[in-house]
DNA sequence: GCTACGTTCAAGTAATCTATTGAGTGATAT
DNA sequence: ATATCACTCAATAGATTACTTGAACGTAGC
């Protein structure tokens, strides 16, 4: 017998997973959560060869999780659905949960566990409506000037040290980035609490806000 | 730089998306939804070596998807944590939505599209309440007599045909199997159809109704 | 002790995956 | 046209993966 009707479906839902099986892909499909890109704008923002970036984002294409369009001489690409989304987060709790590896990767940001912990986006809006806290973007420029929270301030984590008088130690800081597993924001609490400001990240970053439903800036 | 956190946070996650990456495993992770398995019984019931299987399932223990405990001279392996059924329920839905293969597997078993339309558990229980409805298990009987839903009639798939006589064609069928995509239930209701029976299958199967808190027997 | 059984380990082969290089394609600009 | 830019394709070397075989290990029962 050939290979039956049910090895064939489970052969496709592997290929799915073997395109999340690099974590450079990951990466790529965290870039893509925030909007459409060009090939050279991801390969630069990622570190690989524009080839190599190519390749991997058609890996991704083959598995259904991205999809593209010309403009003009881009090619942009995209997430395909919103379910991408929720399968890498679904991807990321299972690593939280499941794997030391990576409880000791996130530990390694903080001395406390409680520090870690995120705070949802219900609160962070029941907070920055009594004007009590920073929302701070701490992805680099271009990303901030693509779109961000309402009233968010951005401040990229490599210039946060340099920049440190531009936020009120009197406001709690609330620090976001591209998705809930993004270190940067783990960098910048991090960061902000060793000089005493009180510093928490977002539970999810821009994509599941926009997700949500929420208002973007510029919308 | 060595690879930076970021990276090694993602080569974790990928790691994990690798281990799903094999028809085989996400075979193995089926069927251990159902209960715990030692790994010749899982190698027959998968149709791989033992060694085989063995390592495929070591695999799966590293990723963290599943855990072992000795008993006797057997070593059982059984799921790590209910997330892990939930990864492979949106890695599924990612299948079904975005990739025109897997569309086309499942479109394989019904002519009418809405044939394929999935019953969910909800409806499941408030059919039966009225009495109309007759609960099928189509799973092998070594399975049926682990745990089943509560009334279901137990007739494997490849005995349906020549037990036909047994279901009352005056009623509803409502079939249900290992997982949401486990064919045998896919299969069993086309059959059924075929012969002018109304049968639908269950959105999920035994593993989902059991993460839903829903009673089964032998509890 | 020995033997049987269930499982794991180690070695080897074939197939697949990653990243690099350099050539090729399609669209815009001059 | 021709040049340039953004991207893809093809060929390659090195690493990783899947499966087989046969040996090794741990437990249970004699």
């Amino acid at each position: 017998m050939s290979t039956s009707p049910k090895l064939k479906l489970y052969e496709e839902f592997a290929s799915i997973a073997r395109a999340l099986g690099n974590a450079h892909r990951i990466d790529i499909l965290e870039h893509l959560g925030q909007g459409e890109r060009g090939v050279d704008a991801l390969a630069a923002k990622i570190g690989l060869s524009t080839a190599n970036t190519s390749q991997h984002l058609q890996q991704l294409k083959r598995a259904g999780l991205v999809e593209s369009r010309r403009d003009g001489k881009y090619i942009l690409y995209r997430l395909k659905g919103d379910n991408v989304l929720a399968l890498l987060g679904t991807l990321f709790e299972v690593g939280e949960h499941n794997q030391a590896e990576v409880d000791k990767v996130l530990r390694g940001y903080f001395h406390e566990r409680d520090d870690m912990e995120p705070v949802s986006h219900e609160e962070l809006l029941a907070r920055s409506r009594d004007g009590l806290v920073t929302v701070l973007d701490v992805r680099p420029k271009d990303e901030f000037a693509m779109q961000h929270l309402p009233g968010a301030k951005n401040i990229p984590v490599e210039e946060l040290e340099s920049r440190l008088s531009e936020i009120d130690p009197a406001q709690e800081v609330i620090a976001y980035c591209r998705g809930p597993y993004c270190v940067l924001s783990f960098e910048a609490v991090a960061a902000l609490r060793q000089r005493g400001i009180k510093a928490w990240r977002l539970e999810d970053g821009l994509p599941e806000w926009r997700a949500a439903g929420l208002p973007l800036e510029p919308s």
